[in-house]
DNA sequence: ACGCAAAAAAGTGTATACGATTTCGCCGCC
DNA sequence: GGCGGCGAAATCGTATACACTTTTTTGCGT
């Protein structure tokens, strides 16, 4: 999957002790056993993963730097808990960069790299059968991953870590905002916007893109709902 | 100039001593008082700060994260020192987004907005004809500002994040490879994109945007010349 | 005098310690 | 019985300490 950028900050590997630290927490995010609004306190996560609060801290910081995460000055870390108003410039801002990634990968892309798309496809139709937890975590993940996969093709990698911070954001604001029990994302579309390119149609590639992109938002329920409970909540 | 969002990150204000100088070394690299490749040991700028190593090492991690500096396992960080192809990424970044950001600001621009931006110009160009270094630095940094107030304008927070991360960026780019003695943005051409945004015609707005940062981009040599100095800088 | 090896110096990686701030419970007072 | 303040516990912010890695220096042998 990540190959050129990961293997170019690992030319040592061993990450540094807080990267892992920081990758599992993501990893619990993006695939929502973390629930966005839970207090990271430093000393619980160093305790978690046996190393001080010092590699604790440094591991927040870096999820704060990615908006996974928010740090209160003196009162600690939590999970982010998107406003209705971010979760709308998340998606304005997938819609404004998903397109221009798409077209740079269409002009690179290589037949290797259409059936690897190919192949995370039906692992993502495979999972969406199967039922519990982990299947549907697992759906998740794979799911960003044919988004993420087509921001590396286009072999930008500013690009592909900002889409690597966008997709992930908007797994927090599925998680809060999501009302379809069903997928996140609407998986035949993945499979339209692949054949599209392999008909160098581009400008039905990008426009199937940004529907896909509206699918899922139109999914979302962003009605402000936080801490409406102090008063109207109740003069209902 | 950044109201909104730095209001909301000040609600408690004081920020917490490693941003303060994570923000006085960029500025530094973005107005190069730094020079790619320096090295900034995690002592020196605790001292520099009066300050102790655990700041100063969270305030080179957050830059790392900027990709304003680089930290290597082990060796401590340094002033990023991009490569060529790195270069183009961001450019590439730029044209990719700096037009979508044009259209969202378009649509939401007040009056208000437009003599503002007028007067970055104004400043700008008052700047441009004087001579000295602190002026040529506040220049470079003027003609910046109008990038990103324009991501400002947009309101979309996460785009305007990203467009810091570009500009920054793209000031040590041009650092390293620009050629120009002359500014490193056509000054003229912003005053024609403001134009353009009156008269309501966005195509060419979009138009001139780019070309614009096609013309910062042709200033570049972007040939690479990494160490070539061992054998062939004598060979000559 | 040159090169290599070992040791010292410098610098980073991580842990621990201590002061400051917030939070929460408890007690007296109204 | 409720309310406000005071103190303890928890938690964060920052400094310091120690271990390990890298770099430089020194000293010896050829």
């Amino acid at each position: 999957m990540k190959s050129a950028v990961k293997a170019q900050q690992a030319e040592d590997s061993a990450e540094t002790g807080a990267q892992q630290i920081r990758d599992a927490i993501r990893e619990a995010i993006v695939e929502r056993r973390l629930s966005p609004g839970t207090k990271l306190s430093e000393s619980d996560v160093g305790n978690l993963f046996n190393v001080s609060r010092t590699l604790a801290r440094a591991a927040l910081q870096a999820l704060s730097y990615e908006g996974l995460v928010n740090v209160e000055k003196n009162r600690g870390a939590f999970v982010a808990y998107p406003s209705p108003d971010e979760a709308r410039q998340i998606f304005a801002a997938r819609r404004l960069v998903e397109p221009g990634i798409l077209r740079e990968a269409a002009a690179r892309i290589t037949a290797g790299d259409i059936s690897q798309l190919r192949q995370l496809l039906l692992e993502e139709g495979r999972l969406m059968s199967e039922r519990g937890q982990t299947a549907r975590r697992a759906e998740i993940k794979a799911s960003g991953d044919f988004h993420l996969m087509l921001a590396e093709i286009s072999g930008n990698a500013i690009m592909q870590r900002f889409m690597e911070e966008l997709v992930a954001r908007s797994s927090l604001v599925i998680a809060l905002y999501g009302q379809s029990t069903a997928s996140s994302c609407g998986h035949s579309e993945h499979g339209d916007i692949i054949a599209a390119i392999e008909n160098d149609d581009l400008d039905r590639a990008c426009q199937l893109m940004l529907h896909h992109i509206a699918h899922i938002e139109a999914d979302l329920d962003l009605r402000e709902r936080k801490s409406l409970g102090l008063k109207e909540a109740f003069e209902l």
